[in-house]
DNA sequence: CTGAAAGCGCTTACAG
DNA sequence: CTGAAAGCGCTTACAG
């Protein structure tokens, strides 16, 4: 392993001259730090990250603290997020949360300055005292797809993204609209009831409500939601839509259809959230939402406050939603789609 | 930022001794013990790791250089890393490589003994040079899906993988196969090459080839392999079944085939590699290859090499295949399929 | 059992 | 411009 020292021995002068060409000091001797470079080069030398980061109290890394088994939508996040940090000095260390139990120890470790520069948290809302402990921990720090009050955040406006997906579905004639979400595994996942909230506004500006029997939440994933959505089917008075908290529950939805001989869009409207690549697969529409942006934002971010030194104000910015509407919504069975969906029935 | 001095002088002793504290070195009496992390706990000490680092030369984390962006499937292959490394006191650091053309720092910068003290290479074949230096660096490294003198390893035996494929669709009576692979973007990539290696043996058992005009490669996605399914579908002499080199692809595939109006299975039958989610979701046959598997055991043996400080033996550990038949192969239109497709026709 | 000291490999004032 | 030295926060022989 070679060290500065035998850099600095077969150049001929201190590893205190070393550093400074290693670092682009301007006061060197042109000639100087040619012989550095030429020692540097024959040696192969590498300075160690590690006294670099003791010296210098920064480790140029940063961290991100997901939880990585949840959702097919948190890879496409850490792909944003590798993006934003491509081009700059910092490594990426992951931290796995994989369950709500974990929760004593979550941000203790990130949370070490030493160990990382800044932090992304992405999905997970920490509660009063972790938030607290961040905060104290004066490590920059930003959130992705969080509610969480005093970072930076860059989320998704989840009532709205709800009533867009409830509208699209009433402006085709849907009244008896089933709603099936996520049960939150201990990270503070809010999606689900803000979503739902959106679902209950706008079948209300109808006249309408949510009905408990229609209004199901299990743990994320396909085999969870096929098995709820084949329970909401098979009632006599079973939806004519399906809004599903996620792509991956929604195609569990059009599992269950299929199951059960029902026709999709004929006999059942599907909605899911995210556009995942797999909703494009089987043609699902959905609620788009940036999710691959929303790491490269974030760690562009990141980056920022990281060059500022600067605690980073708490903004949350709010990334767009948009309806990509796809194969497997339709007019509701019976009923002529209305020219103008506004105008609403009676 | 609470430092072992402070732990030191709130619990009156020397630093030497909270350093035994912590690290469980025996020879402390209970009581000192006792009152060292009494004010460990008041003061909310955590020890800096790179501190740590240096002093013992050993970071206490791994590296993995992964293509990121290439493959879904690489995906699943950082999962499995992250679960096999989920027990151990070991960060994960993503060395993000995105294009071939950054092959000349690739191993630069996680070779440094002091960034990680392992490491796991996904999907790339380094070159001769970078697996000198890799050798050099002896820092203990384990391979993923990539063929690798030298280095413990965990592939799948694409030749077969290929044959296992061409296999089931012969059986079916299909003649007439195409191929439609990945262009390696300069990581090295062997698998589409082998596959179709696979794939010609297979063929030549029987008697026949594969067409020159059947026969096309080109960079990896799905919209690359239907246009490439397009042109060949769109000959008068198309094949009968095409060989996909990924799921991805072969979806690809079945979005020319639907673009075409062809019946799948009834008119082209089409198989996939990989069994990545999405092959589910659309019923897709295909080869199924470990991909999680593969992650966590790379993970698990480079823990045991961390841990004897061996080299580690350069054993290529083989993952099973298995076909997984779902929905889009079939017997070969006007054939009637044979009841044991190994008797072969004629 | 425990403290003082050296050392890990850098960076960065401080002199000169 | 450049060298010697202190310091970053730990670990670990070495004495005692």
């Amino acid at each position: 392993m070679t060290t500065i020292k035998d850099v600095a021995a077969r150049a001929g002068v201190g590893i205190g001259t070393v550093s400074r060409v290693i670092n682009d000091h301007p006061s060197v001797t042109a000639d100087t730090r040619a012989r550095v470079k030429d020692a540097i080069a024959t040696l192969d030398y590498h300075p160690s990250r590690v006294a670099r980061a003791l010296s210098r109290q920064r480790s140029n890394s940063i961290a991100v603290v997901v939880p990585f088994f949840t959702h097919t939508s948190l890879t496409e996040r850490v792909r944003g997020i590798l993006t934003g940090l491509a081009d700059s000095p910092f490594e990426l260390v992951v931290f796995n949360v994989d369950h709500g139990g974990r929760r004593r120890e979550r941000f203790a470790r990130p949370t070490r300055r030493d160990l990382a520069d800044g932090l992304l948290i992405v999905s997970i809302t920490p509660s009063p005292e972790e938030s607290q402990r961040l905060h104290d921990s004066r490590i920059p720090t930003v959130v992705i797809d969080a509610d969480t009050d005093g970072f930076p955040s860059f989320c998704v406006d989840d009532v709205t993204g709800g009533r867009m997906a409830a509208e699209h579905l009433i402006g085709l004639g849907h009244r008896r609209i089933g709603f099936i979400g996520d049960v939150d595994p201990g990270f503070g996942f809010t999606s689900t009831p803000q979503r739902r909230v959106g679902l209950i506004q706008a079948l209300a500006a109808i006249g309408e409500e949510l009905h408990p029997e229609l209004d199901r939440v299990g743990p994320h994933g396909r085999a969870v939601a096929r098995e709820l959505a084949l329970e909401m089917l098979e009632r006599p008075d079973r939806p004519t839509a399906i809004f599903a908290h996620s792509d991956t529950q929604a195609i569990g939805v059009l599992e269950a259809s299929a199951q059960l001989g029902l026709d999709v869009p004929g006999d059942l409207s599907v909605i899911g959230f995210d556009d995942i690549e797999a909703a494009e697969l089987v043609g699902l529409t959905t609620v788009r939402q940036p999710l691959f942006e929303s790491g490269r934002l974030a760690a562009v971010r990141l980056l920022e406050l990281l060059d500022n030194g600067a605690p980073g104000e708490s903004i949350t910015t709010m990334l767009p939603l948009e309806i990509v509407d796809r194969r497997t919504t339709g007019p509701v069975a019976g009923v002529v789609r209305q020219a103008h969906p506004t105008d609403g029935p009676e």
